[in-house]
DNA sequence: CGAAATTAGTTTCATATGTAACTATTTCAG
DNA sequence: CTGAAATAGTTACATATGAAACTAATTTCG
């Protein structure tokens, strides 16, 4: 006898942590072309700079709490840029376990040049939004991150 | 002579593909370590099982199209499914090259029982939202996809 | 027809990534 | 003080992933 229960039924299309996947790979790829193509930076090396050039001094762990790296990751990119000579690492005076990273002219000056990029590759993907709906959208990221992890510490 | 030029400022927070991709990542984990733990499924294999599930009879490269994976993630998925006794797969009888592929007894049972856990999960993500900011949402996001990849269909 | 080009899917290889173990330093409890 | 526990960061290892080469079947086109 052939069973004729309902089936559940699931449209991976209509699933949100699905789509929401689908679309951040696609846009973090294009991104991460760009970076590689533009300055041989990974997304992760760029993260650092980002931060570093935002917040001079800072440590590799905070930078891995503002990015939401991981140690090692954080720690192969810093590996990275100070090879590239991007990047430069000073011991904190009061704890010897702690870096104090800072760009170096050169990683200054990378990071003047990719800032307009990536705010122009910003504008260029959200230019399809209003200005309303950008602030929606961002305030309903905001709901999803603190349901997905409520434990962490919203921005 | 210090340089007083204005430095461009970048604040990665505000970046909308770095928050979209830390959103994914959390959401991704989360699900992924429910699929293992409860399965013992990647999400790949959990993927291709859905679309299976979905559409019998499905080949691997539209299935690959379907979930937006590449053809070797989706060729490791299927072959670890039929490893593990939940998918089966027939060579086409008007192209050999082609395959087949279905669920087996014990994977549509697999199947019926995780798909309402997806559903839960979804559930519990979504949630926070209402109906309409739900709406708004995906709409928000198929914009943003049509920016981010003009070519590739819409769903 | 039959050789060249195309397509479906797999395998190989090089690289990326995460977990766990490790080193060095600092803090804390007694 | 001193030894145990905690913290910052690195290294090692095992696994995941993607690009390119490969095999087999099919289609195209001279």
């Amino acid at each position: 006898m052939p069973d004729t229960s309902p089936r559940p039924q699931l449209r991976l299309r209509e699933f949100l942590p699905y789509r929401l996947s689908v679309l951040s790979n696609t846009i973090s790829r294009r991104i991460a072309d760009l970076y590689d193509r533009e300055f041989g930076l990974t997304i992760w090396q760029w993260r650092v700079m980002a931060v570093t050039g935002d917040t001079p001094g800072i440590s590799a762990t905070d930078i891995g709490q503002r990015t939401a790296m991981d140690k090692v990751a954080v720690s192969r990119a810093v590996a990275g840029l100070i090879e590239l000579g991007y990047l430069e690492r000073k011991a904190s005076e009061e704890d010897a376990r702690r870096s104090q990273l800072y760009l170096t002219r050169t990683g200054q000056s990378v990071y003047d040049e990719i800032v307009p990029m990536a705010m122009a590759e910003d504008q260029a993907l959200t230019g399809v939004l209003t200005a309303e709906e950008r602030a929606e959208l961002v305030r309903l990221m905001d709901k999803l991150a603190g349901s997905a992890s409520p434990d962490r510490p919203l921005w």
